[in-house]
DNA sequence: AAATGAACAAAATATGATTATTGTTTATTT
DNA sequence: AAATAAACAATAATCATATTTTGTTCATTT
C-alpha cells in the first residue's frame, strides 16, 4: 500500500513547523553532522518517531530545513520585488538580499563548521532550480515595459539574470569591487541593459 | 639570516619540475589526503629533504602543483585567443577549455575522492585572481576594435567576462541547456555585446 | 488518525592504542 | 651548492572496539 511519501513537507503543518524550527535550530548551533534526531526530538520537545513519520530520514530532514529556507527567501525577496520598477532594481536587490542571506543566515553558521558542505550546497546546480523558476515572470514584464527587449527568449533572459546573481553573491569580488548598493546598481544597469555594447 | 621563501617555485628548475610531476601524479591517482611526501619522494625517485627544501610544506606542495597547472592553462588559452578574431570567440573558447579542464584533468580525478576540496577551491576568490589579471589586454583589444563600447572601464569589462567565463564553467546548465560550442557562442554574443537590451 | 515511547538490529560515530607521516636537523654524498 | 639519507619529536592517520545514532516496528497514549 502506497503510504506517505515525504516529497512535499506541509510547512504549514504546526508539527512540520515545530520539527523543522528544532531542526533548524540544532544546524545553526552545531552544524548538520553534530545533530543529532534524538537532539532534534528534545529540543522541539516531540518524539523521534513523528520526525521519521514526516521526514524519511535524516537527510529529507536536512533537506527540508534548507528548502523551507530558500522558500522563505523566494517569498520574502517576491514581496520585495513587487514594490520595485525595474528588473535593474530587481536583479540589484535580489543580490544585496542574497548576500544578506549567505552572510548571517543558517548558511554563514553552518560555513563556520562544515565549510565544504555548504561550498557543495552552492555548487550543486539543484539548489538553483527554485529560484530559475522564480524570474520569468519579471522578464516578461520587463520586456511589456520595454525595459528590456522583447526579441529575446525568456529562458535565455533567465539564465543571464540568474548567472549574474548567483555570481553576484557568491563572489562579491570578482575583478571589480562590487559591495554597495548604489555600485551594485549601476554596474548592472549597464551590463544588464546593454552587456559591454554602447548604451541606449 | 633571510633563506629561501619558498613563495615563487620555479617552474623551470629540473628539480622543481620532477617534484611537481610526482606530486601531479600522485595526486591525480590517490587524491591530496591519501598522498605522503615520502610517496611523492618514491614516485618522484628523489628524497624527501629535496621537496622540503623547495616547498616548505605539503600544503605548500600541494598550492604550487595546482598554481602550475592553472598557469599552464591560462598559458595554453593565451596561446589559443590571439589566433581568434573577436572578444566574443575568446570568451567562447576560454569557457570550453575551462569546462574541458574541470571534467579531465586533474580536478576531475580529485572531485571523485574529496569533491568538498574541489568546491572549496572553485568558491575561493584567490582561485580567480590570476585569471583577472589575464583579461585587460583583450578587453582593451576589443575596445580598440570597436567590438565593444570604449567607455566601459577595463576594470568593469574585466569584471564581466570573468563571471560569465566563471559561471558558465561551472554551471553548464542555468536554466538555459548550454553545451555546445555553437550554443555557447550565440549566447555570449548576445549577452557580452548587448546584454538584455536590442542588438545593435 | 497522529504522536508517543520503548525496543531492536544495522549503520555511523567516538574512543584510545598503534602505526605512519610530517617537518626539522645533521652528517654524508654527488 | 644542492641532493641525499638517517634520525628525531611532534603531529596526524589508522584500526579495532565501545558507544551512539539511525531507521524500523509496534503496542500505548492523546
Amino acid at each position: 500500500m502506497p503510504q506517505a511519501q515525504f516529497n512535499t513537507p506541509d510547512y504549514a503543518d504546526p508539527m512540520v513547523i515545530r520539527i523543522l524550527d528544532a531542526g533548524e535550530q540544532c544546524i545553526h548551533r552545531f552544524g548538520i553532522r553534530r545533530t543529532s534526531m534524538g537532539e532534534v526530538a528534545r529540543v522541539g520537545k516531540l518524539s523521534r518517531g513523528s520526525i521519521y513519520r514526516h521526514f524519511g530520514d535524516k537527510d529529507s530532514l536536512v533537506q527540508g530545513i534548507f528548502r523551507r529556507q530558500q522558500e522563505l527567501f523566494l517569498n520574502r525577496t517576491e514581496a520585495a520585488l513587487e514594490k520595485l520598477p525595474t528588473l535593474v532594481d530587481k536583479v540589484t536587490h535580489a543580490v544585496v538580499a542574497g548576500r544578506k542571506d549567505t552572510e548571517e543566515g543558517i548558511f554563514a553558521s553552518l560555513a563556520q563548521t562544515e565549510p565544504e558542505t555548504v561550498a557543495s550546497m552552492y555548487l550543486d546546480p539543484k539548489f538553483y532550480g527554485r529560484s530559475v523558476a522564480f524570474w520569468p515572470p519579471h522578464i516578461r514584464e520587463a520586456q511589456d515595459k520595454g525595459e528590456i527587449s522583447a526579441g529575446i527568449e525568456v529562458s535565455a533572459a533567465t539564465d543571464f539574470v540568474m548567472r549574474l546573481a548567483v555570481s553576484m553573491t557568491l563572489f562579491p569580488q570578482m575583478g571589480l569591487e562590487l559591495r554597495s548598493r548604489s555600485r551594485i546598481r549601476s554596474y548592472l544597469e549597464q551590463i544588464l541593459l546593454s552587456g559591454l555594447g554602447e548604451g541606449h
